[in-house]
DNA sequence: CGAGGTGTTGAACTTGGTCAAAAGTCGTGG
DNA sequence: CCACGACTTTTGACCAAGTTCAACACCTCG
């Protein structure tokens, strides 16, 4: 743990000199603590700071007109924090804990000094930000197009595949600490539906639970089910420019 | 017409060197006329080029397993289609065209330059990027909470917010090219129920139609009945590097 | 003029929502 | 270590929004 999420996360995906190791290492200086359920940051808010996760769970959300939550993100130990909003003056989204966790805030302005400096760790945040998007958009496909169990599926088989960015060799066994009314508030389902489509899947023997834990038992079946593709597992790097 | 889209779209966020009009130059050299319902862009081809819509509307789209269509982006004239695939190996949408139009495909590699040669135009694609995730929040939050009429307003909002960005000037009423079955592939509704929903808000007095003219009447009313906020108007530009 | 795509309307049906109550779980304090 | 209270999960009954299927009207463009 000592070492850096955020290292580790992009040394995942290109190999970091030390000019970016410094760059980085800029943005994990400051930790904050935060207890569970902890609002960090409510909508609408100036877009100050960005925010790495070094560990825990936590989530972006905003409230719709009608008083139901949307959850738009789960952030993982490793992640970025909010570099949607910075194309915004004020963030479109709040932010609070799932669980206890440490975060590492940084000034907008460390982003600026990676933009100058390392056109490599600039692409490589873009390509980050279009991997977000392509999380988006199946979300969306799922939401809008799929059964209750179809979209519970995705969203359990979403988490794992998160989750193996940092600890690769896990399998498909995952503690949940996330309430069933907050995955509900995520692929637009009531906690009723979820809890329902979770004792179905759990019938079928998709999945195994006992406590807070599940065991993703028939990951290929429920792979094959909803047409699963796996967003964080490889992005194209050829096209970064080069250091030099 | 003869000015370039793309430029007038970028320089209406910032002001345009003649080093950086270059670049962008080079992404509209090669023009390609295309009929209404061509499909450009399969869903899985390797991602070799990307392209400006110069006139028509197009866009991207992809089938799930049970044969439904989902609609994740129209493109306007000025767009840059194809933005969040660089970071994959192959397409996650397909393209078609939804009117007859002209585009300019560009291949992966100018991007390349604009990474290395200007910070500023890598942060403004960036943010263009970050607006199109935007964009999605909202249909998110649209899709999986709201009704649908509320959803069909919301689409036709977006719909005026994005042509304003090169037509500052129209008012509410345009010309909607977009089959309702499409729309309702993109907002997670049959064309039955878009269909009933044009109905009621025509009723209501929020729009008058006239063949594929739309009027938003009350668009104010709309604005407020979907708490819709324009992603286009205004991008924070500010912390973008200078040019020098 | 004819054909195929598009829009409208009706009726039956289904999925998931709503409401409510009961059963577990967990953390806290006595 | 137990008891209490708050939260979470489960279950049932009923309801409603939107789907499905089908028929028909309407364009519009060869």
């Amino acid at each position: 743990m000592s070492r850096s999420c955020l290292i580790e996360k992009i040394g995942y995906h290109i190999p970091i000199g030390d000019a970016d190791a410094r760059l980085l290492a800029r943005m994990e200086e400051e930790t904050q603590n935060v207890r569970a359920k902890t609002v960090i940051r409510e909508l609408g808010d100036p877009v100050e700071r960005l925010y790495v996760v070094k560990s825990g769970w936590f989530y972006s959300y905003m409230y719709l007109p009608n008083g139901s939550r949307q959850i738009l993100h789960v952030h993982y130990p490793g992640d970025i924090v909010g570099i949607p909003d910075i194309a915004f003056l004020r963030t479109s989204a709040a932010l609070a804990a799932a669980t206890d966790g440490v975060l590492c805030p940084f000034p907008k302005s460390a982003l600026d000094e990676v933009f100058v400096r390392s056109p490599r760790l600039s692409a490589l945040l873009f390509s980050i930000g279009m991997v977000e998007h392509a999380v988006l958009v199946d979300r969306i496909r799922i939401i809008s197009r799929m059964r209750a169990r179809e979209r519970v599926i995705h969203f359990l088989l979403e988490v794992v595949s998160r989750l193996r960015v940092t600890r690769r060799e896990m399998g498909g066994r995952f503690d949940m600490p996330l309430s069933q009314e907050m995955i509900g508030d995520a692929i637009g389902l009531t906690n009723v539906y979820v809890s329902r489509s979770l004792k179905q899947m759990q019938a079928e023997g998709m999945i195994v639970r006992h406590g807070r834990g599940i065991d993703l038992v028939g990951e290929e079946a429920m792979k094959k089910a909803v047409d699963f593709e796996d967003r964080h597992f490889k992005i194209d790097t050829t096209w970064f420019p080069r250091t030099d």
